[in-house]
DNA sequence: TGCGTCTTCGCATCGTTTGCGAATTGGCAC
DNA sequence: GTGCCAATTCGCAAACGATGCGAAGACGCA
């Protein structure tokens, strides 16, 4: 998204106000490289400006996302986030603990949508592409309880049903 | 998704019931191309089966989700979308009308991940493709629209602002 | 037919988001 | 600087999709 003072003659123009609440999400969501959810947006604003309202920080995405200043994604269930890059990219997951990152794509030009007949005339405009898996983090931690695991079925001879096996 | 048949030996063999709701279900899902909501698996069990719980379709969605029989989808917000096609395919949505469809598409173990480094270790395992663009039905509408404005502009000579037309 | 477990389903509840409207405030004219 | 007015904030109610819970009911097997 533009700069803070940008976005301040941008509302300007508009006829819109520049208001402190607005000037402090416009500053946070400029400086970051993560996906904030609303809640996220209101405790860091909370911050900066005790009394500022959730009710505030919905408003003011809504109208910068209207703007196109700001994209929502949506990642199946939870809350929606806001994501502030306007670089053309998209996005990986992890399966295991959400985590979102902005990843740069090669080669989605070269997508071909086959079966042109069964689009029924769709034209599209724009493609999102999310890639799924499992994050490094959760990598590590997954290789540490198999660890564990193997260590307790080695070292104990009791045959109980591991908890987490299933 | 598999037949009511095949699911139904898959129950029974990992000791679940099969119940005329769940056949009901099963039988939807089979038998449809689209992407339904919850609530639409809903509306249409409840014409074959009048008294069937809402919480008995979430219910069984989720067994079947978890079973791999079905894919939960999410398009922005609005409620989640089901997708018994198991084939691997990829969707086109109307920006419009939230019109949903599959495709097919070639060309999408080409994509390349650049900036390999910032994906820190992420290693995905699969991914959804969503074409956002507008649906025929919507573009034709949206030309008949145009037409008309351009009409009522050509015809009247009144200075009026169009209602519609921010 | 009888029993035990799985299932259904209504209701309460949750998490996220929006509707509403009174009180407040930014920006401009003077 | 003062006053005005539209834009904004913000608290609360409510919509909405989804889930937790548990009593009542039904499937499947002996
Ligand atoms: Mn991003
Ligand atoms: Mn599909
Ligand atoms: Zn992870
Ligand atoms: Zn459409």
């Amino acid at each position: 998204m533009r700069s803070p003072a940008e976005l301040t003659e941008v509302f300007r123009a508009q006829g819109l106000k520049i208001t402190p609440q607005r000037q402090v999400l416009f500053s946070l969501l400029h400086d970051t490289d993560q996906h904030p959810t609303a809640e996220m947006l209101f405790a860091a604003a909370s911050d900066r400006m005790p009394g500022i309202s959730l009710r505030t920080v919905y408003q003011t995405l809504t109208e910068l996302t209207s703007m196109g200043e700001v994209r929502q994604l949506a990642f199946g269930s939870g809350p929606a986030r806001f994501d502030p890059n306007g670089s053309d990219h998209h996005h990986v997951r992890c399966r295991t603990c959400g985590a979102i990152r902005d990843v740069d794509v090669g080669g989605v030009d070269r997508l071909e949508p086959l079966d042109v007949e069964s689009l029924g005339g769709f034209e599209p405009d724009a493609v999102s592409i999310v890639f799924h898996g499992r994050c490094a983090e959760c990598a590590r931690a997954s290789v540490a309880a198999a660890a564990r695991t193997t260590t307790t079925t080695t070292t104990s001879t009791t045959p109980n049903t591991p908890t987490g096996g299933a």
